[in-house]
DNA sequence: CTTTGTGTTAACAAAATTGTTAATCTGTTT
DNA sequence: AAACAGATTAACAATTTTGTTAACACAAAG
C-alpha cells in the first residue's frame, strides 16, 4: 500500500514526472493535460492549479532538460588530463553512456526545440558558446600529437560530430535498426554494447596513422 | 496567371502537397486540417471531401513515403558491379544526395511511424527484408576482398549502420549543428559538401589496412 | 473550536479542431 | 437547354481538449 494521504505535497512533482514521459513520447502537440494528469494519478484541474496552462508545464520540462544537451556535448569530450587517445575514447565512451540513460532525449530536443524558432536561436547560440571553447582545446592538442607523428591531423569539429552522429543514431532510429538486426543478436542492449565498442574504433581509426 | 479555372481537379493533388508539407514539418498530431486546406488554397471542407478524415489523408501520405525509406536504405549500398571501394564510396554518396534530397524524411520516419505501434512492426519486417538480402551479398564481397588482403574484414552491418548514422545526423540535428559549426563556414550547404566528403573517408578509412 | 489557507475535486465553460450537410456552382451529356 | 454528376462553399454540428470555478477537505494556527 502506498501513501493514501490527500494533501500530498508530491502531487506537483509527479504531474511533472507524468508530463515529461508524456511529452517525450508523443511531444507537445500530442500530449495530452488529461493523460498526463491520469498518469499522475490526479485530476487534471491540478495541472492546471500548479502549472495554469499546458505551455507553461511543457516550459518546466523543456528550460529543465536544456542543460542536459550541453552535458551531452560535453560528455563527448571526456577529462582533459588524459593522453588524448584515451581522452577521446573515455569521451565516446562516456557520451553514449550519457545517452543510453536519456534514450528520447535526442528525439524530443531534434523536435520539439526545432520546431518552436525561438528556441533555435537560443540553441544555436548554446551550442556554439560550448563548442568554441571546447573545441579550440582539443584542436590545439590534435595538432600538437599530430605534429609529434602520433596520430592524424584531424579537425576536432567533424571528429566531435562524428561521435554524436554515431553515438545518437541507435538510440534515435531504434526500431529501424532493431529491424535491421534482425535475429542477429539475442536483444538490443546486447547490440547496443557491440555498437558502444564499435564506435569507439571508428574515432580512435580517424586519428590512426596509416 | 494561373489557371483559375474551378472544377481543376488538381484540388486533390494540391491537398496532398500541402499535407505532406504540414505533416513533414508539425507531424500527425501537430498538423492542423484547415492549415493544410489553406496552404492547398481550398477550404477545409474539400480535404474531408476527397479524403474523409485526417487519418485517411495521413496514411495516404505516409504510405507513399514508405517506400522511400528502402530506397534510402538501398542507396547506401551502390551498384553491385564496381570496385568494392568504389561501390561503397559511390554509395556512401548517393545516400547522402538522397537524404539531402528529402531533408526532413528522417525525422518525420522516426517520430510518425515510431509513435504508431502498428506500423513499428511493419518497418521492421520491411527493414529486415532489405537488410538481410543486402547485407548477406555485400557481407561475403567484404570477406572476399579481405582474404585477398585489400581490406579489413569489417562486418557489413555495422558498416551500413555507419554510413545511415554519418549522412543522417547533420540534417536531422540540422539547427545544432549549425550552432556547433558557429562562423566556419558561409553557408551551411557548404558545411554540408565538406560533410559529405568526410563520411566518405570515415567509411573507407574503416575498410583501410593500417 | 473557529478561522484560514492550501490542496483537491467534480462539474462546467471556452476554445480549438475535426467532421457533416445542404445548397450552389460548373462543366458535360443528351 | 434540361438534366445530371461531380466539385465547391459556407454554415453548422460534434468532438476533443484546454482552462475555470465554486464547493469541499483538511491540517495548522490563533
Amino acid at each position: 500500500m502506498e501513501s493514501e494521504s490527500k494533501h500530498s505535497k508530491d502531487t506537483e512533482s509527479r504531474i511533472l514526472q507524468a508530463a515529461e514521459k508524456e511529452f517525450f513520447e508523443k511531444g507537445y502537440a500530442g500530449a495530452r493535460t488529461a493523460s498526463i494528469a491520469e498518469t499522475a494519478g490526479v485530476t487534471h484541474a491540478m495541472l492546471h492549479y500548479y502549472f495554469r496552462t499546458k505551455d507553461r508545464l511543457f516550459e518546466k520540462i523543456i528550460s529543465g532538460k536544456m542543460g542536459l544537451l550541453k552535458d551531452m556535448l560535453l560528455s563527448a569530450i571526456g577529462d582533459n588530463d588524459l593522453p588524448l587517445e584515451e581522452r577521446i575514447r573515455q569521451g565516446v565512451e562516456r557520451h553514449f553512456d550519457f545517452i543510453s540513460a536519456n534514450r528520447n532525449l535526442p528525439r524530443f530536443i531534434v523536435n520539439e526545440i526545432i520546431s518552436l524558432p525561438d528556441r533555435i536561436r537560443i540553441m544555436e547560440m548554446s551550442t556554439r558558446d560550448i563548442a568554441d571553447s571546447l573545441l579550440k582545446n582539443l584542436q590545439a592538442e590534435i595538432d600538437e600529437y599530430a605534429a609529434q607523428g602520433h596520430c592524424k591531423k584531424v579537425d576536432a569539429l567533424m571528429l566531435l560530430i562524428d561521435i554524436v552522429s554515431l553515438n545518437v543514431f541507435p538510440f534515435m532510429a531504434a526500431p529501424i535498426v532493431k529491424g535491421a538486426i534482425g535475429n542477429r543478436f539475442e536483444n538490443y542492449d546486447e547490440f547496443l554494447a557491440l555498437r558502444k565498442k564499435e564506435n569507439v574504433e571508428t574515432i580512435l581509426n580517424k586519428l590512426k596513422i596509416h
